[in-house]
RNA sequence: GGCUGGAUGGCAGAGUGGUCAUGCAGCGGACUGCAACUCCGUGUACGCCGGUUCGAUUCCGACUCCAGCCUCCA
C-alpha cells in the first residue's frame, strides 16, 4: 500500500510499526455546534480508510477525539444560558447522530479533554522539566518554540521567515511572539482545574499530544485531520510530543481535502457552511456520503447543491443494477472476472486502486463496470441468474468497504416516498388501473396515469415482471 | 511576502511518456404499444510559453489564474 504523507509529500510504502496493527489519530470536533460538510469530508474520509485497513487485515484501533473544553464552548454556552455540560453533551449526541446517518462508524475511542487533565497537566510538567516551556506569571504555560529544533518541518515553515507575517500578535508574556499556549489561567468564574501554576484549563494543542500518546504511545501509525490543521496544531503536536518523548511523534500525517462554497472554504468563520443536519433534511444520507466517497479524499471538493443531483444518479444507477436479486456472497467471492476484458478480478482491480492511496474514484469505476456486467447478467440473451446473484453479492461487498449500498434497494429507490402525495397502495392501485388500461391497449389511459405519477415525482418502470416504481429526486 | 496544493472533454472526476478512466448530460441503435430502466455504439479533453524526447496532457523550467495555511477553524 502507498500512502500520501503530508509531513514528506510523496506517497511511501505504508508499513505499520507493528506488522498487521495500525493506530491511528484523528483530530475531532470542538463541539459547541452541530457538525457541517468540512467535519463529514473528515470523518467520511477515516471512516473509509478505516474499513479499507480493516479489509486488508489490518487491526486497526482508531482514536478520534472531542474537544470539550475551549473558549468557543465557553462563549456559546453562556450565550445559550446552559452549562459547557449541557452544550458539550447536546452536540456530542447530535455529531454521534449526524456520523450514524452517515453511515461512518464510530471510531474505538473518542476521548474527552476534559477526561485527560491530569496526562495534559503531566505533560505540561515535563515540557517544562525539559526546558521546553514555561510558566508566565499571569498563570499561563507557555511552549517555546524557538527550543524544538525541527519546528516547522509539518509546514516548511522557516521560523525567522514567519517572524515576516504581522499578524503575529505579540504577547507581553511570551519570551517570543511564536510561543503558544500550552495551559491557559482561568479568569475568575470560568471553568479550572487546579494545575501547579494555579487554575486554568488546557490549551488545544496540547490536549491531542495527551491523548493520543495516552491512547496509542508515544510513536504511533496515522495520524490524519482536516487540511487546515497542518498549521499551526499539527506542528504544535509534533513540538509538544517530540520534545516530551524524545521519540518520533507520528509516521504518516493525512489530511481531507477542504469542502468549498463557490470557491471558498466552507468554515464557521466565514459563515458559509451547511450543517449535515441541514443537508440531510432534503438529501438521502448515502447520496452525500456517496457525494464525499466520489472525490479523492485528498483533493478540494466544491459544494453545490447540483451536485448532489448527480451523486443521486449515480447511486440509483447501482441501487437499480442490485434492485430484485438476493445478493449472494460465496467462497468465490473476490474472485469474479470480468468475461473477456482483463483477467484481473474486479476485486483485484478495486483493491489496487484502494492500494494507491485510497484512489475511491477509481475504486469506484470498478464498481461501475461491475454494475453493468451484473445488468447484463440480469437480462438479455446472456442472463444468468447465478452469476448475477454472485455479481451482486461482489458489488455490495466490495461497495461495503467504502460504507456503501447497504440499504435494501427497494428501500432506497423510494427514499422519499414518505414526502409523496400519494400512499404506496394508492400508487399500486393505479400501476394496476393502468396495467388493465395497456391489456386493453387503451394507451391513452395507460399514459395518462403514467404522466399523472410522474407530475408527482413517481417513475415508472416496466419490465418482464412487472411495474415498480422509483421516486424522482434531486 | 513565505509555505502548500490545484488548473483535464458540456458538467463532475481519476489517471498516464505512445490503444479505454468512470459517472451525468448529448447523439445514434436495440428493447418498449410509446416511454422509463437496461444494453450496444458514439467525444480533435488535458491553463499558457519554452525545453528534454522518435513521441508529453503526463518529465523539466518560466508564466498566468484559482484555492488553502501563515489568527480560532475539519
Amino acid at each position: 500500500m502507498q500512502i500520501y504523507n503530508t509531513l514528506t509529500r510523496t506517497k511511501e510504502a505504508f508499513t505499520p510499526i507493528e506488522p498487521g496493527k495500525v493506530r491511528m489519530y484523528v483530530c475531532g470536533m470542538t463541539v459547541y455546534d452541530y457538525c457541517h460538510l468540512g467535519h463529514a469530508r473528515v470523518m467520511v474520509a477515516f471512516d473509509v480508510i478505516t474499513r479499507y485497513l480493516r479489509y486488508r487485515g489490518y487491526d486497526v484501533t482508531y482514536v478520534r477525539n472531542i474537544t470539550d473544553i475551549d473558549d468557543k464552548i465557553l462563549r456559546r454556552a453562556d450565550e445559550n444560558g446552559e452549562t459547557i455540560g449541557e452544550l458539550t453533551e447536546r452536540m456530542i449526541a447530535a455529531m454521534h447522530e449526524d456520523e450514524g446517518r452517515l453511515f461512518v462508524k464510530r471510531p474505538d475511542h473518542e476521548p474527552r479533554a476534559t477526561g485527560h487533565v491530569a496526562e495534559i497537566i503531566s505533560m505540561v510538567q515535563t515540557l517544562i522539566d525539559k526546558g521546553y516551556a514555561y510558566a508566565s506569571d499571569n498563570g499561563d504555560v507557555y511552549y517555546r518554540v524557538r527550543k524544538f529544533e525541527g519546528y516547522g518541518k509539518l509546514n516548511n515553515r522557516d521560523l525567522d521567515e514567519m517572524r515576516a507575517g504581522a499578524r503575529i500578535e505579540v504577547d507581553e508574556h511570551k519570551e517570543d511572539p511564536l510561543d503558544f499556549v500550552l495551559w491557559k489561567a482561568a479568569k475568575p468564574g470560568e471553568a479550572h482545574w487546579s494545575s501547579p501554576w494555579g487554575n486554568g484549563r488546557p490549551g488545544w494543542h496540547i490536549e491531542c499530544s495527551a491523548m493520543s500518546t495516552c491512547c496509542l504511545g508515544d510513536t504511533f501509525d496515522i495520524h490524519g485531520g482536516g487540511p487546515d490543521l497542518t498549521f499551526p496544531h499539527h506542528e504544535n503536536e509534533i513540538a509538544q510530543s517530540e520534545a516530551a518523548t524524545g521519540k518520533p511523534y507520528v509516521n504518516t500525517w493525512m489530511h481531507a481535502g477542504a469542502v468549498r462554497v463557490d470557491s471558498e472554504k466552507m468554515s464557521k468563520s466565514l459563515g458559509n457552511f451547511f450543517t449535515i443536519r441541514e443537508v440531510l433534511e432534503e438529501h438521502d444520507p448515502e447520496v452525500v456520503r456517496y457525494l464525499l466517497v466520489a472525490s479523492h479524499y485528498r483533493s478540494a471538493i466544491n459544494y453545490a447543491p447540483a451536485s448532489l443531483g448527480e451523486a443521486r444518479k449515480s447511486l440509483e444507477r447501482f441501487y437499480t443494477a442490485l434492485e430484485g436479486l438476493d445478493a449472494v456472497e460465496d467462497d468465490a467471492s473476490g474472485s469474479i472476472s470480468p468475461n473477456g476484458i482483463s483477467p484481473d478480478s474486479y476485486a483485484e482491480r478495486f483493491t489496487a486502486a484502494m492500494d494507491d492511496d485510497f484512489n475511491t474514484p477509481e475504486a469506484l469505476s470498478v464498481l461501475f463496470e461491475l454494475a453493468r456486467e451484473l445488468n447484463r447478467a440480469k437480462q438479455g440473451e446472456q442472463a444468468d441468474a447465478d452469476r448475477a446473484a454472485r455479481l451482486a453479492g461482489e458489488l455490495k461487498h466490495l461497495g461495503g468497504v467504502l460504507g456503501l449500498f447497504s440499504q435494501d434497494p427497494t428501500t432506497f429507490l423510494k427514499g422519499a416516498a414518505d414526502s409523496l402525495a400519494l400512499s404506496a397502495e394508492e400508487i399500486e392501485a393505479r400501476i394496476q388501473a393502468r396495467a388493465e388500461a395497456k391489456k386493453a391497449r387503451d394507451f391513452a389511459a395507460a399514459d395518462r396515469i403514467r404522466d399523472e405519477l410522474a407530475e408527482l415525482g413517481i417513475i415508472l418502470k416496466d419490465s418482464r415482471e412487472g411495474t415498480t416504481w422509483v421516486v424522482e429526486k434531486s
